[in-house]
DNA sequence: TTGTATGGACGCAACGGTGCGTCTACTCTA
DNA sequence: TAGAGTAGACGCACCGTTGCGTCCATACAA
C-alpha cells in the first residue's frame, strides 16, 4: 500500500480559490474511500491525505458527505450518462448494463452506494443526496423511458417511476448485499418489465 | 487454547442472565433507532434509555449492531416468515406484499434497513449481516421458489437467486430512497419474472 | 434445615483514545 | 488590505475498557 504520501508542495495560494486543493480533497476522500471504507472516513485523514488543511475543508464543505456528493456527480455525470437521446429498448437496455459496471466496477459507484447508505443513517445525507443526485438523475432517466415509450420502442406495464425502480432496483440491491451481477440480469429485467402485455 | 482452566467445581452457581435486561435493551435499541435514526444510535444511549449500566451491554453484545441483528431476526422470524410449505405463484406474491408492508410499517423494517445501510459502512458488520441474517432468509427464500417451480406453479426467467434478487430489489430500493412503493409493484414483478417464457 | 462460601451479573465511575467542528495565530499573494 | 491558505490547540461526545462494590442464586458443610 502507498502510504499516504502528502502531495507534492503546491505553489502557495492568493485570494482565489485554490483549484489544486479542491481536487486533491475530492481525489482524496474518493481514495480513502475505495482504499479503506466510509467508517474509516474521516475529515481528518481527507485533509492529511490531500496535504491541506483542516480548516480548508470546512470552509468549502460542511461535510464530508458533500465532498462525496461532489466526487460522484462529477464522475456519474463523465461516466455514466442517461441515454435521453436515442430513445430505443436497446439503449435502455445498454444504460442499465452500463450502470451496473459503473457500481461494481468504478470507484465513483462505491461512494454511491456509500451516499445510498449514509441518507439511511443521516437525514440531512439524505435530503442532500435526493437533491443534488437522485432527483436529477431519476428526472434524466424518465425522459429517456419517456420517449422510448413515445417512440414505440416499449410498453412498460409499471409507471414510469415504478418501472425505472424495478430496473434498477435489483442493480443496486445485487450491489449492496455484494452478489455478483448476473450476465443476463439486465437484458431480462428489460424483457419482463418494458414488453408490452403480450397475453 | 484457553491454558487449563481451573476446575469448575460448582458448576452452577453464580447469578442467571438478567431476562429483564436483555429485552429492555432489546426494545431501546429498537425505539431510538425508530425515533432518532442510527446516526444518533449509541451504546451509552441505548444503556441509558433501557435503564442499564454500559457494561452490561459490552458484557453480552460486541457492538450496537449485534443488538439491532437481534431485534431484527426475532421480529423477522415473528411477523415476516417465509411461506415455504405452500409452494404457489401465490403465496409468493402474498410474500413479497408483506415484505414491502414489513419495509415500511413495521419498526423492524427500519432496523433492517439500518444494517443493510451499516453492511456498506462496516466489513465486519457486512460479514455478521451476511451469516445471520440475510444468508439463512435467502436460503429459506430459494426454497420457497424452488418447490413452487418443482410444483410447476412458476417458471422463472432467470437463475433462483437472480430472480429473488429482481423481486426483492426494488422493493428494497424504493424503501431505501423512501419512495412510496405502488400497489401493483410486488404483482407487476412477479408477473414479469415468474411466469413462463410465453413466447 | 440452616449458614456460609462461591462466583457470576449488575451498577457506578473513571480512563485513554479518537474524530468532530470551532477557534486562534500566522503566512502569502493579488 | 482582503481573501485563501497552513498549523495546531480547544472543548465536546462517544468509544471500548477497567476497577470496584453490591446483590443474589446456587452448592455444600455443619
Amino acid at each position: 500500500m502507498p502510504a499516504a504520501s502528502p502531495q507534492p508542495r503546491r505553489p502557495r495560494a492568493g485570494s482565489r480559490r485554490d483549484e489544486a486543493a479542491r481536487l486533491a480533497v475530492l481525489h482524496a476522500a474518493d481514495d480513502l474511500l475505495v482504499e479503506h471504507g466510509f467508517g474509516a472516513l474521516t475529515v481528518e485523514a481527507i485533509a492529511r491525505r490531500a496535504g491541506v488543511a483542516k480548516q480548508t475543508i470546512y470552509r468549502w464543505w460542511p461535510s464530508k458527505v458533500e465532498i462525496l456528493l461532489d466526487t460522484l456527480i462529477e464522475d456519474s455525470d463523465k461516466r455514466l450518462p442517461v441515454p435521453t437521446e436515442r430513445p430505443t429498448a436497446e439503449s435502455i437496455r445498454g444504460y442499465l448494463g452500463d450502470f451496473a459496471r459503473f457500481l461494481t466496477d468504478d470507484p465513483a459507484g462505491k461512494v454511491l452506494l456509500a451516499l445510498i447508505a449514509e441518507a439511511q443513517h443521516d437525514p440531512h445525507t439524505a435530503k442532500s443526496f435526493h437533491t443534488r443526485y437522485l432527483g436529477p438523475r431519476r428526472d434524466q432517466e424518465r425522459d429517456m423511458l419517456a420517449r422510448a415509450i413515445d417512440a414505440g420502442e416499449v410498453s412498460p406495464r409499471l409507471g414510469l417511476d415504478a418501472t425505472i425502480d424495478a430496473l434498477v432496483g435489483p442493480i443496486v440491491y445485487c450491489a449492496l448485499t455484494g452478489s455478483s451481477i448476473p450476465r443476463d440480469l439486465a437484458d431480462t429485467l428489460a424483457e419482463g418489465l418494458l414488453r408490452p402485455r403480450s397475453n
